[in-house]
DNA sequence: ACAACAGATCGACACCCGTCGATGCAACTC
DNA sequence: GAGTTGCATCGACGGGTGTCGATCTGTTGT
């Protein structure tokens, strides 16, 4: 029987420190946290990775399926992908010995809250 | 009479390349300009001084009132505010020795378009 | 049990970036 | 014109980061 584990978020689903920006200036420990985050977009390479993940047809891609799109080599592309779980953005789900991932809309949300009202 | 410098902006105002990524897998070309814009926000320093900007009361700020609250050096907070300026989400106006910022709407809701449909 | 395979981890390398003191530059004051 | 002031620029240092080849771990198939 196929083994599934399904990924830890390191950090909670929605729960981004901020308000908009517009709102007040932001804490020390805030910017902290919301860095880590948009650190996390800021690679163009995590960004074609995160656009093909969110337009997954059916909803979720296998990393085996990101290797050669992304034009980077399967250690890179492990560690990209971890960024980008850790920061929330993605959730992993490992089935037999595939990886699995899922965009976490919830994140993305949250995340323009702070762009703006 | 007080001399006014309006600054440039290096790129356009509120043209930011890309649809959200919910649309399509990114280009590389595309990545490379987004994630520069993000890059600008990935930084704790960068981030609390854009929130200064964005909540001054009068719409705009002095640099002069930026140093001390930011605990960086003055240099320092010059080479944050001209990466925001380079990355479009501040504009930098001159009057007599002392300069002005104001943070750019259209940017923010780019930006934003980019995280969700 | 053994081979094959997907993916994560490790080690190493080059490069970028945040930071600050010192300096340069332009505008205002006297 | 000389001194002052606000800001940008320069040079240098230390730490972080993207990248890949090699290796390890765990799963599937024979």
């Amino acid at each position: 029987m196929g083994k599934v584990k399904v990924a830890t978020p390191t950090t909670n689903p929605s729960d981004l420190c901020c308000r908009p920006f517009t709102a007040g200036v932001l804490s020390a420990a805030d910017a902290e946290e919301l860095a880590t985050t948009f650190k996390a977009l800021a690679d163009p390479a995590r960004l074609r990775l995160m656009s093909m993940v969110a337009s997954a047809p059916d909803g979720e891609v296998c990393a085996c399926d990101l290797v050669e799109p992304s034009g980077k080599s399967q250690p890179t592309v492990s560690h990209h992908m971890s960024v980008l779980v850790d920061a929330g953005l993605l959730t992993r789900e490992k089935r037999g010995r595939w990886a699995w991932y899922r965009p976490v809309p919830e994140r993305l949300d949250a995340l323009r809250g702070v762009l703006a009202p």
